[in-house]
RNA sequence: GGGCGAUUAGCUCAGUCGGUUAGAGCGCGGUCCUGAUAAGACCGAGGUCCCUGGUUCGAUUCCAGGAUCGCCCA
């Protein structure tokens, strides 16, 4: 009967995983986990930042949803009472446009004719469907919420404490109807945001530029020569820009006179005489003749050269046309200088009225005309085919104009002070954050919070067209209070459109009925407000008042410093002047394998669901957990590969092992008799493990998971590759009970408790960041053997370090003993000896008297390791190294500032055998005047022939090499144990099989094999050792080896004979 | 044009509160242990720490300028 469940050695992780998920529903896990601690004082507020419930998740949803679920877990692991909502953002023209793709709309006239009410209703159910696809993938990645208390940004709440938002902002003076200047799609017939375009909007496009002449006002036959690659927005021109601080040239070309930048002289045709240079600013404030003066919409237009620090000498002819009705960087130049603004295209493209013969044609086919109509009047110079980036829609392509359109703005004239002034109170991960928010903050514009779409926000502003007067609905109640008409039809409803623009309002102004305007709001001011909505701020103010403001939110850089981030922080500035979370972690980009975008189009591009059940999400979560969030990820399969093989599986070897010894020896943690850890190495390897405790502690603390991360890998890489491999034969040696004594049984006890303290606490340590292995151990090592513990793993209290347990100066000690082991693996490497081959003396140099005594303590691991007779120190053996000697510059600096460079000269010229040796010894010596302590001179030693020696720093190991007929013999026996031992595997024996060995070669063998037959025997469980005589017996297992060029013949067989 | 990052081995990245000898993984060459583990361990080769100045006894590290790349803003 065994103790623990045997452990598969090569398990298949993601159907671990899926088993572990069905266990954990079954057992209510997650709701006992949900429920842990709800009566805690402390609490930690975590603020999701709500995921688009637009299609499925990806891997680097994964990345983020990681990170979240590592610290609430954390957090629920130290005690802290928490909400564990998760959110889903549903509202905006992103769900807009994949309906539109599943009914095959092309523009908003499809939507209209279909009926806004049931296209809002698709929305909905679309959003409705992902947020279920995406739960079910989170809990796929082990990601513990409280699934069915999700808040949606569509929720009734959400919305209606945006209306409380807006209505402050209008009391406060801070709404306000403007218009500006914004990328338009004709075809769509909306506006677009810089977002939006910045994503996948540029495309390289071919436009037909022309240059043209604006002859200047009073004098005759001047004129500045302009370039645009934008002909429709001539009929729009008030103004040319001109750099004040470039040098532009007086041309004369024939019977005309052009300016012009002098780096753009290139520009013109056919030869010319530069008559004249002069600054940018010269030509300032000159008249010209704008070249569409004829129509009725110039009619009273005044056109100057106006000084703009933006323009380039690059490009074009150094002279800019500005129509601040037709482009986004004119109209704010317009504005700062008082610009006429002229406004073109009506919402499908098209010239509206007061543009004569272009009024009713398509701007975009309309350069043609445009420039035949400037030929005419003698303006164009010549035209040129132009390759350009271009914004086009991320819909349908087409290419955009920017448009003067009338929006909805909070203003940041007031506010952008403010904000800056929170978003300094919060902590910022990584600190560089908060530049990048504040300069985001110094340089922004007022927030547009309109767009004229269907699905979303209604903003609760009600505009009378009859006087002008706007006001803002504060709330639902308040809506019903001021309601006039329409209240039934809404009522009932959720006050999204068509139902709310039902509801009419009078105005106080002038009596007249209002409707709300038909806008609907930025998506942002959806994410932003759930510090409020959904802790209910409006309706239970102790509740939020307990909640906010959140201790940590989490989400990463691209966009979120002028989305998210910002939104946050205006909203809670305005309703509450204060942070709405007290610290923010970021992290970057997933890129593919070769750092790469990945893209759907592109191929590259890796679904969650694939990788979960190819690789586990145990593997992702750690990669997402050790990589260092602040730089870009490279994520692949190859990636995920690495990290299992790095650290996933090093640790399942580790558990397996100790599972496969404790049931061998029955041990049992709960049963078998504590005892007091005896050997250092136990001593070290608990010592190691509470300052990981500590240092874990820390770093998720300080929201530093790679840190953390790393600590845990370098644990487990010391727990396999040094406390397991050293205590190896402690753990298979006589059977618990069996031989050995009761100092045996401690011994082995002690080995087994260690072993098993390690393993339990590191379930504890990984359990937020791979909850399912993590699980499985834990399943197995405690809840198999004791009932007295929590359920799961996720129940269990966050371990916390014992300091008496601590013990820096073994710590350091093993350091050195592991350091040296790998110099003498290094020297006999360089000898060529292999290790089974014993060698008699290693001698070692070290730097002081506690490295040297702390060495002899741990000696016998690193003669074993290393297959040595005895460990020296190597004091003054000048016959195997020679000395030199260095200034110990940490030390000497501070002490002797620019004086150091003759005491380096000193100890140059120094007899460094007889320094070496005083320092050694412990003693101060005198060079040159200077008066040394021996810590601050560092001996170093180098190779001498004669020995395998490897030095490492002023650290030297050498290695006697000589092998005497004693050892030589040794070594036999440890080859023939060696190959017998293979030889039982190949047999396919059991571990603990006895067996009987027979032998046969030359008399070498049989010297060897009578010297050393206890060894023998006890290394390979034999009960017999005999000389083979004739062949081998049936049923014998045997094989013809040649050892160092002598012929052996082995035979084993299982039992006795 | 402005802001924020980055630049370290063939590749992907750590690191250095200024100190002598800069690390890991992958890849490459070689070897070994093996009664947990070949999905392992070890050894080795491989680096003007982007460039130029400055501060300093000492700079890959701090400061300034420049170059290149990325993100954001204009």
């Amino acid at each position: 009967m065994t103790t623990f469940n045997p452990v598969n050695p090569r398990p298949d992780f993601p159907a671990m995983e899926r088993e572990r998920l069905a266990w954990w529903d079954q057992t209510g896990m997650v709701q006992k986990y949900l429920r842990r601690n709800e009566q805690a004082e402390k609490r930690f507020s975590f603020i999701d930042g709500p995921i688009t419930a637009n299609n499925p998740m990806g891997v680097h949803h994964a990345w983020g949803r990681t990170y979240k679920d590592i610290w609430q877990r954390f957090k629920t692991m130290q005690g802290y009472r928490q909400r564990y909502q998760n959110g889903f953002d549903g509202q905006g023209l992103w769900v807009e446009v994949e309906v539109e793709k599943e009914l095959g709309f092309t523009s908003k006239k499809d939507i209209e004719a279909f009926g806004i009410d049931r296209f809002v209703e698709l929305c909905k159910e679309r959003v409705r469907k992902f947020a279920g696809v995406q739960t079910a993938q989170s809990i796929r990645l082990g990601y513990w919420m409280d699934w069915d208390n999700s808040y949606h940004t569509m929720s009734d709440e959400n919305n209606y404490t945006i209306w409380r938002f807006l209505k402050v902002c209008h009391e406060r003076g801070w709404l306000y109807e403007g218009t500006d200047v914004m990328p338009w799609c004709p075809r769509c017939g909306t506006g677009i945001s810089n977002q939006e375009i910045a994503t996948e909007g540029y495309v390289e496009l071919e436009h037909a530029s022309p240059y043209l002449r604006l002859p200047l006002e009073g004098r005759s036959r001047e004129a500045l020569l302009v370039w645009t690659t934008t002909p429709w927005t001539l009929s729009s021109n008030v103004a040319a820009a001109v750099n004040p601080t470039l040098t532009y040239a007086k041309v004369r070309q024939g019977d005309e006179t052009l300016y012009l930048a002098k780096s753009r002289l290139g520009a013109l045709r056919g030869s010319y005489v530069v008559e004249e240079e002069l600054p940018g600013s010269a030509l300032v404030g000159l008249l010209y003749r704008g070249p569409y003066d004829e129509l009725p919409a110039q009619q009273g237009v005044v056109h100057r050269v106006i000084p703009w620090d933006q323009v380039s000498a690059d490009e074009g002819t150094g002279i800019v046309h500005i129509a601040p009705g037709a482009g986004a960087e004119d109209f704010v130049l317009g504005k700062e200088h008082r610009l006429a603004v002229i406004a073109p295209l009506d919402d499908a493209g098209v010239f509206v009225e007061g543009f004569g013969w272009l009024t009713g044609r398509n701007a975009a086919e309309a350069p043609d005309a445009i420039f035949a109509d400037l030929r005419q009047k003698g303006l164009l110079y010549h035209v040129e085919r132009y390759r350009h980036r271009y914004p086009t829609c991320w819909r349908c392509s087409t290419e955009l104009v920017f448009r003067l359109v009338s929006e909805w703005f909070i203003s940041m004239k007031d506010l952008r002070r403010l904000i800056a002034d929170v978003s300094r109170k919060v902590r910022w991960v990584p600190e560089f954050g908060m530049e990048r928010e504040l300069d985001w903050l110094r340089n922004m514009n007022d927030w547009m919070i309109s767009k004229k779409r269907y699905w979303g926000l209604a903003l609760p502003i009600y505009k009378c067209v009859s006087c002008g007067h706007f006001e803002v609905i504060g709330s639902e109640t308040e809506l019903k209070q001021r309601a006039v008409e329409g209240w039934e039809q809404f009522e009932g409803h959720s006050p999204h459109r068509p139902w709310v623009d039902a509801v009419k309002i009078t105005c106080p102004s002038c009596g007249a009925k209002v409707s709300r305007i038909a806008d609907v709001g930025n998506p942002w001011l959806d994410a932003g407000i759930v510090p409020f909505s959904t802790l209910a701020y409006r309706n239970d103010r102790d509740s939020w008042q307990e909640w906010f403001p959140a201790d940590w939110i989490s989400e990463s850089f691209p966009g979120q410093f002028r989305n998210w981030f910002y939104s946050l922080l205006t909203m809670s500035t305005v309703l509450e002047n204060r942070e709405p979370f007290r610290c923010v972690f970021s992290y970057g980009l997933m890129r593919d394998e070769k750092g790469e975008e990945m893209h759907k189009s592109k191929g590259n591009a890796i679904w969650f669901d694939d990788a979960a059940e190819k690789a586990g999400v145990d593997a992702m979560r750690w990669l997402y957990f050790s990589c260092n969030p602040a730089a870009n990820l490279n994520f692949g399969y190859g990636t995920i590969d690495e990290v299992r093989r790095r650290f996933i599986i090093p640790l399942w070897n580790c558990y397996s092992f100790f599972v496969t010894y404790a049931n061998l020896d029955g041990y049992n943690p709960t049963a078998s008799p504590k005892v007091q850890p005896a050997s250092d190495m136990d001593r070290w390897i608990i010592s190691e493990l509470h300052q990981l405790i500590n240092d874990v502690t820390r770093h998720l603390e300080e929201y530093n998971p790679s840190d953390a991360a790393r600590r845990i890998e370098e644990f487990v890489d010391r727990l396999s590759n040094w406390y397991i491999r050293r205590s190896r034969p402690r753990f298979w040696k006589p059977v618990l009970g069996e031989a050995g004594g009761q100092q045996g049984d401690q011994d082995k006890l002690s080995a087994h408790q260690t072993l098993y303290t390690c393993l339990v606490t590191i379930t504890k340590l990984i359990a937020p960041a791979i909850p399912f292995l993590a699980e499985e151990m834990y399943q197995n090592l405690v809840c198999s053997v004791d009932d007295a513990t929590p359920d799961s793993v996720h129940l269990a209290d966050w371990p916390v370090a014992e300091a008496a347990l601590i013990d820096e100066s073994l710590s350091e000690g093993m350091r050195l003993a592991m350091h040296v082991a790998s110099m003498g693996r290094a020297a006999r490497s360089k000898a060529g000896i292999r290790v089974r081959q014993p060698l008699s003396r290693i001698l070692v140099t070290t730097r002081t008297a506690q490295e040297s005594s702390a060495l002899q303590r741990l000696a016998p691991h690193v003669l074993d390791e290393l297959n040595i007779k005895e460990l020296a120190s190597l004091g003054n053996e000048g016959e195997v190294v020679e000395f030199s000697l260095r200034p110990n510059l940490p030390l000497l600096g501070p002490k002797y500032g620019n004086q150091v460079g003759r005491i380096r000269q000193a100890l140059g010229r120094a007899d460094a055998a007889r320094v070496a040796t005083a320092v050694r010894g412990g003693d101060s010596v005198t060079l040159d005047g200077f008066t040394l302590l021996p810590e601050e001179v560092l001996v170093d030693a180098r190779e001498k022939p004669g020995y395998a020696v490897a030095l490492e720093g002023s650290y030297v190991a050498a290695v006697d090499t000589h092998v005497t007929p004693e050892l030589a013999d040794e070594g036999m026996a440890r080859e023939l144990v060696h190959r017998i031992q293979n030889m039982r595997r190949s047999a396919g024996y059991n571990i603990a099989d006895r067996i009987t060995v027979w032998y046969g070669g030359d008399a070498n063998i049989d010297r060897v094999v009578e010297k050393h037959a206890a060894y023998i025997k006890a290394e390979t469980l034999s009960l017999e050792l005999s000389r083979l005589v004739g062949t081998p017996e049936a049923g014998a297992y045997s094989e013809a080896l040649e050892i160092d060029g002598m012929k052996v013949r082995l035979a084993v067989r299982r039992g006795k004979v």
